[in-house]
DNA sequence: CATAAATATGCGGATTGACATATATATGGA
DNA sequence: TCCATATATATGTCAATCCGCATATTTATG
């Protein structure tokens, strides 16, 4: 996130980017189905804001077959870290956040399996 | 604020807004004329943001003669003042936002002399 | 009261953001 | 090779936001 401080708050300033940024964080690597699953979006509303995310930075993205996984950016500023720490802290006792993480662990099949829980 | 997190993260998400909202966080209370001066921005379009930062709680008003000074809001969540210290961290280095500090302890005749810096 | 200083609000235009629909790309099976 | 499905991206439309300018409101002072 070479960006602007401003565009880093930006990108959490909506509901659904910052449903995905907690999710990644918690999970580190999901794939564009495991989310519309998670969030119970549709697809192109999920791609569209992972798309804004990668453009500025605050996503990385790594295809494995038909899979493109995401990733927060190893590279963030240690401060942008820190305020997503807080973030959550603050939120993971709410919803829809933290339905958000049960969808997650209950959901069948996940692709890559990618990570923790 | 009571208000939802990415409500929190909007107000930060406009150079404005931010620049304020750290000014607030270092000089602890100031008015409209001295953030004016500071950040050499039309008054209406400071006291616009103020009056949105207000609204959603995110800073409280005191009125004192002709001047209305402006804080953070007191009730601010834990994890919301974490985040906003951390921003503070991470951007106290980077132009504009050092160059507002400046301006503010070289400004003659602020009204209250309300604080530290 | 009348004036001046400080702050707040209305309004029009330009930009940006969100959502739905449509299109493109890729993978796997017959 | 051809088709069906899964995944990703692009476009159109509408609402929300931001800004600049002008004007209104509030408060102190003489």
């Amino acid at each position: 996130m070479h960006t602007e401080p401003e565009l880093f708050f930006q990108m959490l300033a909506d509901t659904t980017r910052l449903r995905i940024v907690l999710l990644l964080q918690r999970y580190g690597e999901l794939c564009v189905c495991e989310l519309t699953q998670a969030l119970v979006l549709s697809q192109p509303k999920i791609s569209r804001h992972l798309g804004q995310m990668r453009e500025s930075e605050l996503v990385q993205t790594r295809r494995a077959g038909r899979w493109m996984y995401y990733r927060l950016h190893p590279d963030l500023p240690a401060w942008m870290q820190a305020a997503l720490g807080s973030a959550l802290d603050g939120v993971t006792a709410l919803p829809p956040y933290k339905e958000d993480a049960h969808m997650l662990a209950d959901m069948p099949n996940r692709p890559g399996a990618s990570c923790c829980a």
